[in-house]
DNA sequence: ATATAATTGTTATATGATATAATCAATTGA
DNA sequence: TCAATTGATTATATCATATAACAATTATAT
């Protein structure tokens, strides 16, 4: 039986069975250096902005994961709980729209936020649900936001003065550019 | 952030939804226009890098589904090829660790990219595998890199001159910068 | 040289996010 | 009034990603 613990390994400077069998086929200067990650050059891919986009936006979340997660909400939930914070008595539809997530998706996250005791359903007609945050709710936005602000304040510093501004309003220019 | 509660309206009971139902609780201006998608107001999250990194990569992706993806290649695997393209006779492991993939679900990402021809194994010794791109593999890859540059090309008329480079550099400081 | 450790690829499996179809009740409007 | 629409829901399929376990092979350390 195994129950080793996941030991992470020093890699000691690997020796290269034939080293020209890798050689790289383009010359990576096209006026900037050669971008590789773990010793591995990633070429073209470097130049292309959706994956730029996925590898940027994995971090972010991670980042999210690792501060905001700790109090117990994820991306889409807070996503959920600051536009319900800031227009309450929306609809599910609503809601769901302006967020890009199917109705269908979110009747599972409101289940779970109403069983988490931060938001409720308020029945409007006999068949549509006003959504308002909890008192609880509320508490656990503010603290959310709070430890988010910090978070924001990083990405501040990383990119420079002014820069997050203005990495937010090209990223806002992208996609309304492309949804167009 | 406004934590304020009592900002709820009280309804009369069965009449037609008034428009007063819905107040803001935030007011919008901090200096920006509100961003709202839908006629729903986004608030703090148009505040937030993490989202509009992940609205931009959404609409991004789904540009690259309806042009690159036409002749049948999808984002992961079109990266794959990249590497493999830029560094030929890479291992399983190492291109799936530049490109932040398990090695174990790259398993099946290979199996496909062979059974479609464009890939290949080359054994390197007995429990190690060199990866090539095929001879339709190269072809594909640049039918694809064809596509993807009017793409990019795309993205750089939406966003201005020189604005993309821009942005692919904030994004890769960002990345590096938290993953540190 | 031999024992031990680490690497490589693999299968099986769990989870989470997302997408579609179908259903049902309630509401709206022609 | 009755057909069409809306809102919420369930069921289900797909896809991406994550972990555990394992076998075979190769590397290392004594």
């Amino acid at each position: 039986m195994n129950t080793d613990l996941r030991v992470k390994s020093k890699r000691p400077a690997r020796t290269r069975r034939k080293p020209d069998e890798r050689k790289v086929v383009e010359d990576g200067s096209r006026g900037r250096p050669a971008v590789e990650l773990g010793g591995v050059e990633l070429g073209d891919l470097a130049d292309m902005t959706g994956y730029a986009l996925r590898r940027a936006q994995i971090a972010v979340f991670e980042g999210f994961r690792r501060t905001v997660g700790k109090i117990g909400l994820r991306p889409a939930q807070f996503s959920v709980m600051i536009v319900i914070h800031r227009t309450p008595g929306l609809k599910q539809t609503e809601v769901a729209n302006a967020l890009g997530i199917q109705r269908t998706n979110f009747v599972a996250m409101v289940n779970e936020l109403e069983r988490l005791g931060w938001v409720e359903r308020r029945a409007l007609d006999r068949r549509s649900h006003a959504l308002h945050l909890t008192r609880a709710g509320q508490g656990k936005l503010s603290e959310a936001m709070a430890i988010e602000r910090k978070q924001e304040a990083l990405y501040d510093k990383i990119l420079g003065p002014g820069e997050r501004l203005k990495l937010l309003d090209m990223l806002r220019r992208l996609q309304v550019g492309l949804e167009a």
